[in-house]
This record gives C-alpha cells, structure tokens and sequence, in this order.
RNA sequence: GGAGGGGUUCCCGAGUGGUCAAAGGGAGCAGACUGUAAAUCUGCCGGCUCAGCCUUCGGAGGUUCAAAUCCUCCCCCCUCCA
C-alpha cells in the first residue's frame, strides 16, 4: 500500500469519529497489508436495527469498501443468561431458539447497510460455551474492583445506592475476551462502549495479543432529541419502519434535532450541511423543506427511492392539505350494533375503549371529516372514515 | 449473622386507616397556535357499553364497616457493623 492511498483510507475511517485510540496503531496496523479484522457487537435481545445502529455499520461499511473484513459479532452468551443492564427489569433470558430467530431479522436488515458477502456474522456463544470456570476466574483476574467502579455507570450507580450484580461485573470480560477469541485488530462502538472497548485491549494483552485499536462513533439521539436511541426508550427510527412510518418519525423530530441527524446520518458533506443551515437561518429555505429532503433521504436509503416520493407525496396530502391520506387501514365490524368506542379500539385507534372515550371528549375524533362528540354513537352500515388526531386513520366498514 | 433505610400507577417521586385510581414532575396522547415541528396555553393520562362497576401501591395471609397506609410471614434492594 502506497503512501497516498494509505492517507487516503486513514481519511474516510476517521471521518465522525469521536475517539480513535491510537492513531499510531491504527497507522501501524493498515501498513500491514491485509485485510483487518473489525469487530463491532450487538445484543440479540433487540433485534430491530434502527438508525443508531446505523451509525457505526456505516462506518463498518466504509471498511468493508476498504477491503477489510468485517465481524457482526451477536452476544448470544451473555443474551442466553439474562442482560440485567435495564436496572429494574431484569430481561428473561433467551432460548437458542429465539437467538438464532434475532440473528435471522438481523441478517435480513444488515444487508441494507452492509455487504452480506463480506460480513462474517459470529456468536459468542462459539467459544464461551465450553469455557470452563478455572479459565473464566483467570480471565477475570486482568482487572481489579477499583478499575471497574471507575466505568462511569457504574460509579454513578455505585455512589446513589443503585444495586449492581456481579455479572454485570463479568459482562465487559466476555466482550473483552470476544477480541481475543476472534484476534480483532478493530472494534468500534458507540462512545458509551468506551470501557468495554477498553477492557477488550487489556484483555488482550493479557493473552498475549497485539491490543485492538478502538474506535468510538456518537451516538445518535432518539426522536425525543434528549435520549439516545434506543427501543427501550420507545424513541427509535426503525430500518424495517414502513416507508411512511419513517418519514413520519423524521419529519416529528425537532428542528434542532434535524441538523444532529443530518451530521450522522446523511451522505451530504459538512460543507453541505452547514450551507443548508445559514440557507434555513437566512430565511433563504423552509425547515420543513428541508426536513422533508432528510426524510426522503432516509426513507430511498432504505427502502426505494418510488417508496419515499409516495412517502413525500402522502405527507404533504395529509399534513399540508389536510386531506385523507390514500391508503389506511381497512378493518370489517360485523355487528351494525357495535359501540364506537370498541370500533376505535378494535379498529388500532386507541389502545382502550377508555382512551377512545376521552378522545371523543376532546374533540380529536373525526367521522367522515366531522368531529364526533358523541360517544354514545353507532355508525350506520356502510364505509366510514375515522381519523383520530392528527395522524391516526382507518377505514371502517360497518356490516 | 446484627442494626437501620427502602420496594407506590410507563419513569422519578409524595402519600402512615376513610375525602386514594392515589399529590407533584417527566414521558406520552389530544385540543389551540404553527410549518408536521419547537416554545407556549389547556385538557387527558388503569380497565370495563363507563353518572356505575372491576383490578392496582414487592408477595401471601390477617385485623377492620373501611387498608397503599395497621399486624404476621415471605421475597428483593441499599447502607453500616460482623
């Protein structure tokens, strides 16, 4: 590898990194001249890839074009035992059965990103399975109590009197022990892996192995603009959302928020970035505009370019023009007699005949384009539109 | 093993016998205003064909006309001591 093609790579691997440890070795490490091995992991227990993810499989891509390999290892292991990491809600661990399912949605949705011919999809269960406990209390004496109550989690758990269990302890020596078991030269994570990174480099050189070079992306916050994206915090932009779905979620995020998305997720460059910013601060383009170029973006990234004008096209229809949109959810009642709150409910409206019958209170149910007020109605037979809120619609069809 | 503190509705957190489906905040939802948003104001925020009823306050029993609140046993968390 010549020098300007090797600057050349250091260039885009670099690019939006937050922490890269070291420069050096990763220098050292590209003049080898083979293909690298990059290990990122994931948790089987939340199979859905959403667009936090994608923030490092981009970066996970970008070394696959590099022609390095790259390694989608899944922590089948630790997921088998019971990730307690919720705090409170102490997960139920997974059987083989649901692990090999997850791996399966995660291979689908992979390909969007990444390129299934050049991805080695691994389980850490390969090689902690059979790990007998002498080995496991030796893997375990690479680190002391002190250093591990320096991770800032559990620090700040530790000091407000917040229970932690002894595996939580033992989780960042499986992930650091997963380096050594697959020799990773690379594993990048999410800035909040920091110390699991970390403790993979210790535990190699424990082993004997060259340390790997780590390398932390941002992390993306969640639609609420405050937390980071997760599907626990029901904050999350699916890759497998609906083409509508996803143009809905970006469009709802903040303003503020829009430019945090557009720095980590677009394909425009910076200078692109920062133009379309004093051009909406000018007054020169619309927010929404450009918001809407986002969501299209995203939407044609994953799903289809057709998919995402249809998407543009019924968001304009429903929010700009206030009109229905052309596709909704078509459900039959077949009792001429049934008590409009149970439509709503039976019709995904609501989650309860109670929250229908509020709904209807507030004025934020609309029948056939008209506002009900009456929760005591029974709709004629035939077709009938119902809209609750602003985005909510169903095609009901009273028999 | 000992002493003390604690487990409340999605989250945080008040509540020590009736006025408690349970203060307050957050999140969420809806209405108004907008640009679909943000900010702001307002309302809702367990379920049920619903002016009534049913199920909730770690679990199981008990006392009482009446319990999240009192008693008994159990489970879990935290702190200090051993």
């Amino acid at each position: 590898m010549g020098a300007v093609m090797l600057d050349e790579q250091l260039g885009e691997i670099t690019r939006g990194v937050v922490e890269i440890v070291s420069f050096e070795e990763l220098t050292k490490k590209l003049q080898k001249n083979r293909p690298l091995k990059v290990k990122v992991g994931f948790d089987p227990t939340a199979p859905d890839i959403h667009l936090g993810h994608t923030v490092v499989m981009q970066k996970m891509r970008q070394f696959q074009d590099a022609g390095h390999e790259v390694i989608f290892l899944i922590g089948d292991f630790t997921g088998m035992i019971g990730d307690p990491s919720g705090r409170s809600a102490t997960r139920p661990p997974l059987s083989r059965e649901e692990v090999l399912e997850n791996a399966k949605t995660y291979q689908a949705q992979i390909a969007k990103i990444l390129d299934p011919e050049r991805t080695t999809i691994a389980f850490n269960s390969q090689w902690m399975d059979n790990m007998v406990v002498s080995d496991f209390i030796k893997l375990t004496s690479v680190q002391t109590v002190a250093r591990m109550l320096e991770r800032d989690d559990f620090k700040k758990r530790y000091t407000q009197n917040q229970p932690i269990s002894i595996h939580e302890f033992l989780y960042p020596f499986i992930q650091g022990y997963d380096s050594v078991a697959l020799e990773a030269d690379i594993e990048l994570g999410g800035t909040d892996q920091i110390f699991n990174l970390f403790m993979g480099r210790e535990i190699q050189k424990a082993y004997g192995q060259e340390p790997q070079v780590v390398m932390t992306l941002p992390l993306l916050e969640g639609t609420d603009g405050i937390q980071k994206m997760s599907k626990s915090y029901d904050n999350y932009i699916g890759v497998d959302d609906t083409p509508d779905d996803m143009f809905g979620k970006v469009m709802s995020i903040t303003d503020e928020l829009m430019w945090r998305y557009y720095e980590l997720l677009s394909s425009k460059t910076i200078e692109e970035i920062e133009r379309l910013k004093n051009d909406v601060n000018g007054g020169v383009l619309h927010p929404m505009d450009v918001k809407m170029d986002l969501a299209y973006e995203l939407v044609a990234r994953f799903h289809t370019s057709e998919q995402a004008q249809e998407s543009r096209d019924g968001f304009l229809q429903v929010f700009r023009k206030k009109s229905l949109p052309d596709e909704m959810p078509h459900i039959v009642i077949d009792d001429e007699n049934t008590w409009i709150c149970s439509i709503l409910k039976e019709a995904g409206l609501t989650g309860s005949t109670s929250e229908a019958k509020r709904l209807i209170a507030q004025g934020a149910v609309k029948i056939n384009q008209q506002k009900a007020f009456d929760d005591k109605l029974i709709l004629a037979k035939g077709e009938h539109i119902i809209q609750v809120g602003k985005r909510r619609f169903a095609q009901v069809e009273i028999r």
